[in-house]
DNA sequence: CGATTCCATGGAAACGATTCCACGAGGATC
DNA sequence: GATCCTCGTGGAATCGTTTCCATGGAATCG
């Protein structure tokens, strides 16, 4: 409206527009009289620089877009905070959009970003074609993946290395005196779906467990297809004694699933969950889980941005995966009542 | 760097400039040829139209900012997403600010979004004063306030009516026959906090029970203060039978600390939180809670800013709150074996 | 058939900042 | 004391779009 410009600044302090853009932003070409008259201009008007005009002129907008898949998922709220106060303090300003888990509203943000001329972009991929995510590529505009990869895209990353936690989650399961280990699966869609199911497998044949298929159900990385996992696995005529879910959502689900089939988490089956959501820990009892540093993966997402918009090619990053142990896969093995079970299911 | 502009649209097109821009604007003043040709030409150069130029010129950036006190609250992650998506479906993209509970940041954040010439901003505001709310003010940006009012501001706002559901929770509590309700109140510098307090004290009167002040404890709404006011309302010489806490994250900090005194929530102690957050219902024993629709809220709070760009002046919202009764809080009280407690402490 | 209206179009100004270029004054150098 | 630099400054071009104004051709009317 009535805004106040460079202009109104300018004219109070008795300089050209030229003069007081010099002082603002900076230049030490200015004389330390103009310098003070400017900034007490602008004190005085309260002036705030219009950033689309400077976008325009100067070519950056000091502004990153960070495209989750669901801000609600504990992890990617964990990660746009890191991220956004990593970007905050390296002095730019973070657009947050939500995919939504849909490849489409994926796309629609990153036309959004690109047309507000964003810095760079920071991406925890949904789909596995990539989509928009080349009109980025060709572009150039600088981008880094985060958390998920997408095959095909040549593309600095940040992730987890899922095998280290994996393989002791299960070793720490079968030395509990599992054999058979439930896994619930993300979508194989994401490469974080495949790389921890290629874990798993691995984990469970090298720990000479089990390896029947019918074991693992392939959810999508919400709550209902835990708890649809659990009902899966129970179902089995041998059903697993321990479980192990892909994702904290998964985990959410299939804990609430467990509740209402009565049976006590703990003792009746073990459970494990990868990502070390704070919450986790309150449960009663704790749960175990497959903790990775989420704070690291948002700062150190920021950090090959801000690289990559400095004309730099840094590698990518694998952060490391560790088993925190707690109640829910702290006693061993009991088979001397499953006579519980039935009466527990009873009541669901 | 080589992005295409729309000169080069209407280049390919053979038209002028400012007839391409008519066309992409959906200017009818077009002929259905020179429509057909510039939207050809668009397409095939993957046209992204530059948002900072159009902001520049037509005033209107299309972007709205959302400033909330910390995304890890997964109410208020809840309320962005509501709000993030009601914006979108109506051609917004939303700006999401953290302020991380601290003042300044969300000064901070404010003049960024005044910089960005957003169209509107909704905050869930942190402090008491205001702070730079009132440069949004002095500008008329077009505000709306979320969660929480600031005393002094007369700003559209939407809001939650504490009292109803506190009322409720307090003699839901009563019939079940606890006579000393411990508060873990939210800070007396915030409205919410001033508000459910004094619902309860309200409640706690009419229902006839204990007014004892020193079962209110004055916690920051962050989980730590919600352990420290358990720690300390358990260490009366009379300690409360039930709790209620005013926000889920001291809620959380309250059942950690209860597990670490190894009391049984539901049956040792009862158990109320204000916020519905999803995780509460899968809580071992399921958590009673004082629920009200953030999903609604979002969408509302996004209804009257796109009402105050539109230059009307809309009311206020108060939203309904409504006690949702689950394990935590369904066991009369007994009186019977005060005598677990001490056995209990001594675990810790 | 000439005059008026209409409509699609081209050209240019404007949004608010940055940055390049030129200029003039003052100091340093010979 | 004349020349050359240096340095601070003003003026103007520029970024990519929208929008206003003028223009010219077609269409309509009397």
């Amino acid at each position: 409206m009535e805004a106040v410009t460079i202009k109104d600044v300018a004219a109070l302090a008795g300089v050209s527009v030229g003069t007081a853009s010099r002082v603002l932003s900076g230049n030490p070409a200015t004389s330390a009289d103009t310098r003070e008259r400017v900034a007490a201009a602008a004190a005085e008007l309260d002036y705030q620089p219009n950033a689309q005009a400077q976008a325009l002129r100067s070519t950056r907008s000091t502004s990153l877009g960070l495209l989750v898949p669901d801000v609600r998922n504990p992890f990617f709220a964990d990660l746009a905070h890191a991220a956004e106060q990593a970007a905050l303090s390296a002095g730019y300003v973070t657009l947050l959009g939500n995919a939504n888990e849909q490849g489409d509203q994926q796309d629609r943000y990153l036309d959004t970003l690109i047309s507000r001329r964003v810095d760079g972009v920071i991406v925890a991929p949904v789909g596995d074609d990539g989509g928009r995510l080349r009109a980025l590529i060709e572009r150039k505009i600088p981008t880094v993946l985060v958390d998920r990869t997408v095959p095909g895209l040549d593309l600095p990353s940040v992730t987890t290395d899922s095998e280290s936690g994996i393989r002791q989650a299960v070793q720490h399961l079968a030395e509990l005196g599992h054999t058979r280990i439930g896994y619930i699966s993300g979508p194989q869609a994401t490469s974080t779906g495949r790389d921890r199911y290629a874990a798993f497998t691995r984990a469970v044949a090298e720990a000479g467990l089990s390896q029947d298929p019918e074991l693992v159900y392939f959810g999508d990385y919400q709550a209902a297809s835990g708890s649809a996992g659990v009902h899966a696995l129970m179902q089995l005529a041998s059903p697993p004694t321990a479980l192990l879910a892909a994702d904290s959502l998964m985990a959410v689900g299939a804990i609430s699933i467990l509740h209402k089939l009565g049976m006590r988490i703990g003792t009746d089956i073990a459970l494990v969950a990868f990502d070390d959501i704070e919450w986790f820990a309150l449960l009663n009892p704790a749960l175990s889980v497959i903790a990775h540093s989420v704070e690291d993966m948002g700062r150190i997402a920021i950090d090959l941005l801000l690289q990559v918009i400095n004309g730099q090619t840094p590698q990518s990053v694998v952060l490391p995966s560790e088993l925190i142990v707690r109640a829910s896969s702290a006693t061993p093995i009991t088979r001397t009542e499953p006579t519980t079970q039935p009466r527990q299911r009873s009541q669901q």
